[in-house]
DNA sequence: GTCTATACTGTGATAGAC
DNA sequence: GTCTATCACAGTATAGAC
């Protein structure tokens, strides 16, 4: 039925609202029904509980984040440092724009909680995107794989943690990806470089 | 009185012991007043609550943040690559040998809570001790130092998050700094790269 | 199928007796 | 100082009204 769905999303839409004014863990379930109408009881006719609103959250935040990473990547681009700053500059739009989105997706900030294999998936696919889009552009191996996502990664983080609303991190990206591709033009032989 | 200090010691001892056990968030002021022979309100003769007892800890992490920093900075090597690694090396080190105490310095994963600037001075004085010993290599500037913390704490990051007990973003310390090396030789002007 | 009232357990925190 | 008792609030389970 339409109705349950849509019921489901407006009890999602209210989370997300909570997260953004109180944060992901600062809001009562009594808190949320209140918000759509509704009793706290009410809600686990439509979720299985707290955890599974989470989830939902998860799942609607990584998919979001495929959608970001394929937009990046699918542009017709063909030399690899523009393809890398895309990726990159994609990667730190995701997290500036919406910092809750990015708590929850890539910090293990919700106490005992963590995401379900399903809502997980898109962001799996995402990384596997980026793997093949590199390769593409004749970046292998997973050492370098791995300096690239510790590069993405501690930009983001550090954009969010200390520079929120900045671009103090944000500016970086260029100069990051440069270091990396000749990183990448000096070691040939991708993972034999400290074997 | 020393006997109050032993009983706060004794407590805060009580909290990591519960906190590598459970997680930060896991446990109970009354599963922590259990396992020093308490009841939860004793605590606070002691504590001004949950919150204060994560500052403590926070505190005490902090300083031995700086101790492992002071540590690796405090060597005779001469050459910048070396002091890199050095340092960098150091960050990993405490990072993997402890994830909770690195959760809770480095990650915001109590709902709501902040360190006081007190328990946050140390962690302060080693960046700065950080910096100057960068500064003592011929390596300044907010735009490098920026791009060394980034690389810094998503190699950090990364190896907690994705490879707990492993080793794979440890093994690219070395890589890291020669990257980060080449693009300091690269780049002369500090600060006027992209103004 | 939706929603409510009610209540159970566990939490951090407080008040006051001893 | 340490206790018992209690509070307000949390997430959640159940029973039942419509």
């Amino acid at each position: 039925m339409a109705r349950r769905e849509a019921t489901r999303a407006a009890i999602l839409q209210a989370a997300w609202d909570l997260a953004h004014e109180v944060g992901l863990t600062g809001f009562s379930l009594r808190e949320l029904a209140g918000r759509v109408g509704m009793r706290a009881p009410s809600l686990y006719e439509y979720f299985d509980g707290k955890d599974a609103i989470y989830d939902a959250m998860f799942a609607a935040g990584s998919r979001e984040f495929l959608a970001a990473i394929r937009g990046a990547l699918g542009g017709d681009v063909t030399d690899p440092r523009s393809a890398l700053r895309a990726a990159m500059h994609a990667f730190l739009d995701f997290a500036t724009s919406d910092p809750v989105r990015f708590q929850l997706l890539f910090q293990r900030s919700i106490a005992g909680w963590e995401p379900s294999a399903d809502a997980y998936a898109p962001a799996v696919e995402a990384y596997e995107l980026s793997r093949t889009s590199l390769a593409a552009h004749g970046i292998s191996g997973r050492r370098r794989l791995d300096l690239w996502t510790a590069l993405v990664s501690g930009l983001a983080h550090q954009q969010v943690a200390n520079d929120p609303g900045g671009t103090r991190w944000y500016d970086l990206v260029d100069d990051a990806v440069d270091v990396f591709l000749s990183h990448v033009g000096t070691t040939t032989d991708p993972d034999a470089i400290r074997p």
